[in-house]
DNA sequence: TTACGTGCAAATCTTTTGCAAAGCA
DNA sequence: TGCTTTGCAAAAGATTTGCACGTAA
């Protein structure tokens, strides 16, 4: 059994051809920190001749996020996207100039996080920082 | 001249009804600290009997947000959300129950940032901080 | 007057759904 | 086999665009 297989296993998801393929390509993805789209998921499978539905590729995204292994994020305008679930927190950087996406972890923030929810009175599922920028001259 | 009108004008936009309409309504919602969709405004303008198109609020929210009069948020998935460009930055907590928004200002998680943008050599132009919550038993 | 803005209808883009055929356990 | 999943086509929701008419300066 592969470690996909395992994965979807131990999320009450059957094994079938299309989540494999997606799951392989997300672990291929988020190891390059790429964030990608549905349509992104779509055109890389199509580009390698792997058959697969468009919404197919929306239905498994979503059973994966329900699943939590995958995390979606609304980054930009207009559309979603997705990248591997993983115990490893980090926030984001987008350069408003060239799209690029940067990774980054803090402490400092996360723990801060966790004491403004507190003071809050509310229990802290997730949270997306986006860090919006430009190259300095 | 209304303080709309010296907003507007401020920013090189021609004074019309449906921006000075629209700008009224930005005021009293981000006072409220409410933060609306483009489908939002429409309707509120429609409710209190005014006339407008939903194109015109789609256009007429891009030019202020170009011209820094307003932010667009990607709070939730599939529609943007606006509201009053302020200096008093905040940042947003979103409960997965009740999708209630609560704001707050954090000088810690502010000044993080912008060390973090340093330290990575790039102009730190703006950010979203979203805390996903529920509510705690 | 004259360029700019608006409204309507239709187009576009992303995402979702209905349903018949195919696949996994 | 029996229930789940997929693929296609079509629908739905958000946003944008083309164009003729209206309006601020």
């Amino acid at each position: 059994m592969t470690s996909e297989n395992l994965e979807l296993r131990k999320v009450g998801l059957k094994i079938t051809l299309p989540r494999v393929k997606i799951f392989k390509l997300l672990e291929t993805m988020s190891l390059q920190n790429e964030h990608v789209s549905a349509e992104d998921v779509y055109h890389h499978l199509l580009k390698r001749g792997e058959s697969i539905g468009l919404p197919t590729v929306y239905r498994v995204l979503a059973q994966f996020e329900s699943a939590g292994l995958v995390v979606r994020r609304h980054l930009f305008k207009g559309r979603s996207v997705f990248e591997l679930a993983s115990d490893d927190h980090h926030d984001h950087i987008v350069c408003l100039d060239s799209s690029e996406i940067i990774e980054f972890r803090d402490h400092i923030i996360e723990r801060r996080q966790q004491e403004i929810a507190q003071q809050h009175n509310v229990e802290l599922v997730d949270h997306t920082l986006v860090l919006y920028v430009r190259k300095s001259n």
